[in-house]
DNA sequence: CGCGTCATTGATGTGCATCAAGTGGTGTGG
DNA sequence: CCACACCACTTGATGCACATCAATGACGCG
């Protein structure tokens, strides 16, 4: 949470953070129509969250790391309206949610970075909306890779090296493409030289051709 | 802003959200890269959001309608990250952003509906990220037209007939179909009797078929 | 070490995009 | 008031990207 604080703001913000849940690989953190009482900060770990089409498929609608915040779709109706799955073994920081509105009506920073979070939420999900209606399989993957590693080269990992924590038919879905078409279109990256992939082993050969992919429409390869 | 609060605290409301603002057909609210310094609330008329890729191609990513909140997107970055513009003209009221954040503290029930406003449009774009990341041109049509008539009859209007504000192209976009997909799916929907299509003027003549089509995966009429 | 799960690769099919032509409604200026 | 031009829309012919179906291969876990 990075914020400016002052100490004191800092305390009373962990006192209602203090509870931690630890999620197994595969377990839910939460799922769809649960009531909703708490948003989710992970501390450790990896998540899909999904949620089910009325007539049964269902979609992941996003992936979430270390420092991101889960959840926040239950607010408007106190229902959940997905499943939170963690992908490793994770654990949460528990945060209650009036506890949360009590406390950003005293602290002023606190109740800004409550909006901030949310909004940047509707952001991101207005560029998934753009990817899924306007990109072909190779941008979709591309720029899939691209944010990938780069929410992770903030965490202080590697910039070019990265453990695919999804299954191929995960990131489809999150893709909007079937795995075959995943699992073909990272070969393709091989080929290219883009990429060298090893199972869930992915290192990145050519961040910028990468890049490339993503800003140019017609860069299919022929 | 249906909410419940104390005549004395929708009179402080009221103080800062008396601007104003209108705008004709075709221009545009704000527009991507603008400083973000308010929310708009729609009195009158009809917009539609929408933001370019990096190659320039540009898509909608909403349609809004009297009684909605525009500018939500703005809020993390104070910046402005997609256009509003509006598709016949419109009024609007201007709510500045701070002072609506000033008065949550005090408010407790404006603090909760803007956690509201703001989860519930991460809640609809969940469902057109499905939409566009599932569905078959039909489905998605079916969808966007029930979704429509069910927010206009929310309003007073009919349950079955409304006019499209918006173009073949502006559908399209925003569903991830070319508008000659749009066209010809308008085409056997009212072959197959569901709806009677004249220009912009839709009326719906079998809603639970529709529906059924939204719900059911392989009804593709064949 | 063997089985189940996940991934790769090939052959074929199809839904939607693309390209193209024509229609109709609207608004404008003579 | 009508003629013309423009734009939105419709409809048809064709092509292509991705889905689907199917078989095989590679891990990793018990």
């Amino acid at each position: 949470m990075p914020i400016g604080l002052s100490a004191a703001e800092v305390e009373r913000l962990d006192a209602i953070v203090s509870a931690r849940r630890k999620v197994k690989r595969g377990a839910a953190l939460f799922r769809s129509g649960q009531r909703f009482e708490s948003l989710y900060a992970i501390r450790t770990g990896f998540f899909k969250t999904c949620m089910a089409s009325a007539d049964g498929r269902d979609h992941v609608t996003g992936f979430q790391m270390a420092g991101e915040i889960v959840g926040l779709d239950g607010i408007v109706n106190e229902r959940h309206t997905c499943d939170a799955v963690a992908l490793e073994d994770a654990e949460v920081c528990v945060m209650p949610f009036d506890r949360v509105g009590e406390l950003s009506r005293e602290i002023n920073a606190l109740q800004h970075h409550v909006h901030r979070v949310l909004s940047r939420e509707i952001v991101r999900e207005h560029s998934v909306m753009l990817l899924l209606g306007t990109m072909r399989a190779e941008e979709r993957l591309a720029a899939f890779l691209l944010n990938l590693v780069q929410r992770l080269h903030a965490r202080g990992f590697s910039r070019t090296e990265l453990v695919l924590r999804m299954t191929r038919e995960e990131m489809g879905s999150y893709l909007g493409l079937k795995l075959e078409t995943v699992s073909r279109t990272f070969s393709r990256f091989a080929e290219l030289g883009l990429v060298e992939v090893r199972q869930r082993h992915l290192r990145i050969l050519d961040l910028q051709a990468l890049q490339r992919i993503v800003d140019n429409p017609q860069s299919s390869g022929h």
